[in-house]
DNA sequence: CATCCCATGTAAAAAGTTACATGATTTG
DNA sequence: CAAATCATGTAACTTTTTACATGGGATG
């Protein structure tokens, strides 16, 4: 049920598209939801029909036919309703790495180093990729509708460098297994 | 499939029951992935149709009847297969706190912070069973069979202290948006 | 004496993934 | 001129969740 409000916030920001909202998840949405397009397009489909969006199809020339939603006032009742009835339960994380970094007495410390730096060279990648969007939608002090972007969008920087600090300690412990 | 190279990993350190690896993926298991027991008790079943495990059953007087899975010696080899063949992916989170936060241009400023003061209580809590579980786990410098689970819970620590200082941060933002 | 914990499972539903289809435009 | 991007979808499949069933022991 959570994806149909991901996809609310994001109308009510902006009216868009289902290939927009669909790109959004790789972009913001990165470090707190995911989705695909074929779940994406099947949600707004059933969201249209409990009246929570409308949508209107949009012809541009020498472009294919797209439709814009936008958010109607019953949907923006049961996202604000949704929000605020928040009860904390945890986040999930499906983290391939960490899972196999959870089974290092598996494989040699060697083995183990490569990993770490395997995947401290995507992480760092990820935070270019994240601070360059940030700086083209930052640009100025956020006004009140770029709120909850600018938020969520600092937790990724702080997501990305948590987790470079902590493969850059774990090169240095495991190397320190090494060498005694 | 990878909830079974999870599976295989609590297996490959020590001998256990479905059970046990249910109660893994609440404790140790909280910041990299999660299951259920019906799902853990399902793969267990074609784990073991697939060689990859085995068990027997467990008779203590008072207490039900219990199955101790064992890795076989395929399990093994293809659970280090698994760890060294990794092609960073990125990770999945699911995080509805932020989720929700991602609105926070729908309600009023002092509703957030209040959200916020919520959740950060909540990962507070966390990182004390966190803390708690390892001081019990690493009373002593971890021996090579510990490597993972240390480094992971190392990992757990660093995350909910990202979280709350995000919080903190978050709080006092919005504070300074209430005032002005 | 009700509720939680241990322990294993079944069945059904919901959510998510992967592959494919279509077709135009833009980029290298 | 091949590949990527824009744009929307369908179909089949896998994974995950939720609810239920069972039953003894421990805890408050």
């Amino acid at each position: 049920m959570s994806l149909r409000y991901g996809l609310l916030s994001m109308i009510a920001k902006d009216p868009q598209t289902g290939y927009q909202m669909f790109q959004n998840f790789q972009e913001q949405f990165l470090y707190f939801w995911n989705s695909n397009s074929s779940q994406v397009y099947k949600e707004l489909v059933k969201m249209e029909g409990d009246q929570l969006i409308s949508f209107e199809y949009i012809y541009e020339k020498g472009k294919p036919v797209k439709k814009l939603y936008h958010i109607t006032p019953k949907g923006e009742k049961e996202l604000i309703d949704w929000v605020i009835e928040f009860e904390s339960k945890a986040a999930k994380i499906k983290d391939e790495f960490l899972l196999r970094a959870y089974a290092f007495h598996m494989i040699s410390t060697g083995e183990a180093i490569a990993l770490l730096y395997k995947m401290k060279a995507r992480e760092e990648g990820v935070l270019y990729e994240t601070s360059r969007w940030n700086e083209e939608r930052f640009k100025q002090i956020p006004e009140k509708i770029k709120l909850g972007e600018f938020v969520t969008a600092e937790f990724g920087i702080r997501y990305s460098n948590m987790y470079i600090d902590w493969c850059k300690w774990a090169i240095e412990l495991l190397e320190s297994y090494q060498e005694s």
